[in-house]
DNA sequence: ATACCTGCAAATGTTTTGCAATGAT
DNA sequence: ATCATTGCAAAACATTTGCAGGTAT
């Protein structure tokens, strides 16, 4: 519980990620990066500022924004889309991919990765001579609850 | 060129379709059909606007998004969402299905079709015990001419 | 004649930005 | 002491909606 060398948390990670960016830490970034951490993913910037809200009421709402930018270009978050305007964000390490089963009665979302169809998606790339950096594949559908 | 029982237009489908449903034929929904069919796939309401008002400056943008809705509606007309922020549409006949390629540097669009990749998505929603009812599938990357 | 449609402008909802004050280095 | 960062309010953006006037049926 000294933790003088102790595993950093998400937090501490995102401050020290920072700081190599030459970006300041302050207290309102940790507290977007705990929470984010804490709420796990698929967060819309409304839901992070809304639990803030009952830990610091202090944090605007720009400061969210700016700060999940920030998370992002970190590489320890992953902005994403799906069917409602709002941007969601997950936490992202690097090297992992997956992608979505969305049930568009409750909103549950399901992550899955699938080597196969990654591997004929080059394929197809390939075919049409394109170089792929990033693909987005999302299901959607009713989940076992909602069918 | 009497056209008394000539195949329909795009234009003249539309408006069948619209009486078909109660809804009535203007000249703004047939210029916006026409325009639409005209331009092809991917198009913004922004770019049907600019291309319309040479033709006829009188639609006006409102009329052009809630015309595209009717389109949508009368499954002539399918929204997209790529990565800018806007929503794009594509001309839509049913039971077609393909998902896309896109160019991140000149935006170029390319449609493919993979029944493979269709039939393992639905075998990985069935894992879930998801139903599915429909799916979008994006692959981003450099075109031929751009990487 | 009766709704439906239209264009305009104003409203909406999400995200961004300008700015003066605050805070980290 | 700097200069980044903040919160606020205003701006920006795509899209939607209220309404008075116009139009298809």
């Amino acid at each position: 519980m000294t933790g003088h060398a102790a595993p950093e948390t998400f937090a501490e990670e995102f401050q020290s990620r920072l700081a190599d960016k030459g970006y300041r830490s302050t207290r309102q970034r940790a507290r977007v990066a705990e929470m984010f951490c804490q709420l796990g993913g698929h967060r819309s910037v409304e839901e992070l500022h809304a639990e803030l809200r009952e830990v610091d009421s202090s944090v605007g709402h720009a400061t969210i924004y700016r700060t999940m930018k920030l998370l992002v270009d970190c590489g320890m978050a992953k902005a994403r889309h799906f069917g409602d305007g709002l941007t969601r964000y997950e936490p992202f390490t690097d090297g992992e991919h997956h992608d979505h089963l969305i049930c568009t009665r409750c909103g549950l979302i399901v992550e899955f990765e699938n080597d196969t169809i990654e591997a004929l998606q080059d394929a197809i790339a390939e075919e049409h001579g394109y170089t792929l950096t990033y693909h987005r594949m999302e299901l959607y559908g009713l989940c076992p609850s909602c069918a």
